[in-house]
Parts: structure tokens; sequence; C-alpha cells
DNA sequence: ATTCAGATACCGACCGGTCGGTATGTAATG
DNA sequence: CATTACATACCGACCGGTCGGTATCTGAAT
């Protein structure tokens, strides 16, 4: 190989960007090690050198994509003064997800599959989502009391913003050259919206 | 073995139970040939007699559960004469999803995502998504016609209906013993709907 | 400035085990 | 007796992971 001898930072990250490709393409199981390092150019040594296993590897990315996101959805927090407005402005992260991620979103669904079976891995899983949920209900609920909203029950409502994002990335996964994905977020989100604005008019 | 030789229809009916018991509960991959059959309680031989390969089970399991999501679908075409009472009660289609599949739900999560990678399992899957979205889109347009709904864009909001559907249903996946999920259904329906009902009271 | 010891980075052959699938046999059925 | 319906033994490919070894670097003692 002697592809770029010692270079510890940029070996560990053609790894991860390797396995990254390898698990969108084939899925966890149909990864393999071999295929991950070959992609890489490095060698199994060097993998098992940087991680502890393949699984490994696959939490590392799923906490940096987990992470991503968050850090994403937090930019919105306060960009908008009215909730309503703020709440449609968030549906652009649908477009970076899909951007960036098109190709990797199924196995972080598959990998969300064997979390609901491991009932450790499952918390992993579901916190990051609890957190997206508390964050939204408490926008809904700044919504509330600044009159912009009407008195939604905050939990409930957040759970169908967020099942409403959720099923829009499973549609756009589904069917991905069907339309213009921000378009399609954007109104979907306005015709929810509609029914819980305040309409002072 | 000895179990009950000689009862094919049987025989082939426990191999597809048993692999969707082991899809479900392992996962595609992990879920060995050599597994079902134990499950089973049949041999290689069996299932190979029955079955050209394991990909050949899963899909048939895909299928008939596709046909089935389809019919109880159908059920409900002109199950209410207001049409947003109709799509209320058409949440009840996740009752059921639930009530029967609550272990099997990975699977269909794995049947998604096996979908989204491989061309072939990707029309078998968009297909009948699309006739749902087709029926939705009928149901909306019948809606506005008989004046219950306002002048919404059919296909786009039937998108979101699909959306926020598939949505919940991943939520309920990821926190199966939060709620209640008829009624958290139901609710959300009742919020998109408000955006789209047309008021005349 | 040189040496050298120990840590770090990496190599690649190899291991036990599992996998989907097959070849071949045999017993029941019609 | 031909066909169907299984059973059993087995195959080669491949898997995640290990291990003994080597190359390169760091830093402290000389």
């Amino acid at each position: 190989m002697a592809h770029n001898h010692r270079n510890p930072d940029e070996t560990r990250a053609r790894i991860l960007t390797a396995a990254q490709e390898s698990f969108g393409a084939l899925g966890y199981d149909r990864a393999s090690v071999a295929e991950i390092c070959r992609r890489a150019a490095v060698t199994k040594g060097a993998f098992y050198h940087h991680f502890e296993s393949k699984q490994a590897v696959f939490l590392q990315l799923l906490e940096a994509w987990l992470d991503d996101m968050d850090q994403r959805l937090r930019t919105f927090e306060l960009s908008c003064a009215l909730v309503p407005d703020q709440l449609i402005a968030m549906t652009t992260v649908l477009d970076h997800v899909l951007d960036t991620a098109t190709e990797q979103l199924p196995i972080y669904l598959e990998y969300l599959t064997q979390a609901l079976r491991d009932a450790e891995l499952r918390q992993l899983t579901v916190r990051p989502y609890d957190r997206f949920h508390r964050r939204i209900a408490d926008i809904i609920r700044r919504g509330i009391e600044q009159g912009s909203l009407r008195p939604v029950p905050p939990e409930a409502t957040a759970s169908s913003v967020l099942a409403l994002v959720m099923g829009l990335l499973l549609e756009a996964m589904l069917a991905p050259d069907s339309i213009d994905m921000s378009a399609a977020a954007a109104q979907s989100m306005r015709v929810l919206l509609a029914g819980i604005i305040r309409e002072n008019d």
C-alpha cells in the first residue's frame, strides 16, 4: 500500500469516510470490514488499530450525524420572531439532509431497526430523537405564549410535526426524483400550521 | 424431525411464519436460513424445496404485507359520507398495524431500507405506495368537490397526509410505550385537517 | 548530536465460525 | 413406479476479528 505512512488523523478520517460510503451502499451487515478497508486504501490492521470494532465505527458515524442534525436545528432556535415563520424556515434543514445524506439515510434507518431490538442501543438512538422532540415542543410553547399559535397541546403537536418531517424524509427516499423536496416540505408544514395558527386578521 | 410429514401447504406456511419472525427479530442478514428452518421445525431441504432462495421468501412476505395494507385501506374507500371523517377513520389502520405487528414492525422498516437500495425491490415497494398516494389524492379531490375541504392542491396534500402517517409509524417504533397510538394518529390527522377543512359553521 | 528505548502506526496472513446454497439420498403419495 | 416432499451431509466463499511482526516517530539520557 504505502499510501501516506504515518498520518493517523487522515487514516482515521479515510476509514470513517469509506465506512460511511460502504454502509450507505450495502447496509451494515453486507458492508464488510475488508470492503471498507479496500475503499479506504487501508489494511485491516490499521482499521482495528483505530477502532475497536465495526460497530464502533458505525456508532461514531451515527453520533456524528445526529450531532450535526442537532446543531443545524439549533441555528434556527431564534432565527425568526414569529414561531410559524421559524417552523417553516426549519424545513430547510431537510434540504441539507437530503443533499448530503440521501445515500446514507438507509443505513441509519437500518441501524434504527437493530437498535429497536437492543435496549441499550435503543436508548442511544432514541435520546437524540427525544431532544428534537423537546426542542420543537419548546418552540410551540413559545408560539402559544407569544400568541402566534392556538393553545394546542405542545407535546402532541410536536409529535405531529416530527412525524411529518420524518415521513417527508421517507417519501423523499422512496421517490427522490418526483418533486422538489424543499417546496413540498414547506407546503406540508404550512398546511399543518394552518391548523394551529391563531388567526388575528 | 418427523413432525407432520407430507403436508406441503402447512410446511410452506410454517416456513413463511418462521421467516417473518426471524426477520423481525434479527433483520434480514442476521436471520439465517438455518435459524428460520429451526424455528419452523423444518430442514433446509424443505426450505429450498418450497422456495428458490432466502430473498424469494423475503419478497413473498413483502408483497403479502403490501397487499394487506392496500386491501385494508380500500375498506375505507366509501366508509364515511364526509371526507374529513373518512380520513380520521383511516387512521385506525395504524391500530391494526401496531396491534398485530408490533413485533414485526422492524421488518417492515427493513422492507423499506432494502427497497431503498435495490432497484427491483424499490419498484415493487414504490408502486403500492403510489397507489396509496393516488387513493388519498382522490379522496381529497372528492372532499373539495363536496365542499368539505378547501381547494388545496390534492397531490401535494396527499403527500402530506401520507408523510404524516409514515412518520407516526416511525415514531411508534421509536417510542412504543409512550402513548396511545390511535389517539395520537387521530389527533395528528385532526390537526392537519384543521388546516384544509372548509369551515361552514 | 547521537543513541536508543518505548510508544504509536500500520501490515497482512491467518483463525474459527457462519453463511447461502447444493447434491444426493429416501420415504411417502397418487 | 414416477413424482412429490422432504432429510442429511457437505461445499466454498466470506465474515469479523486476532496476532506476530515491522516501520516510523518521540523524547529523554548520554
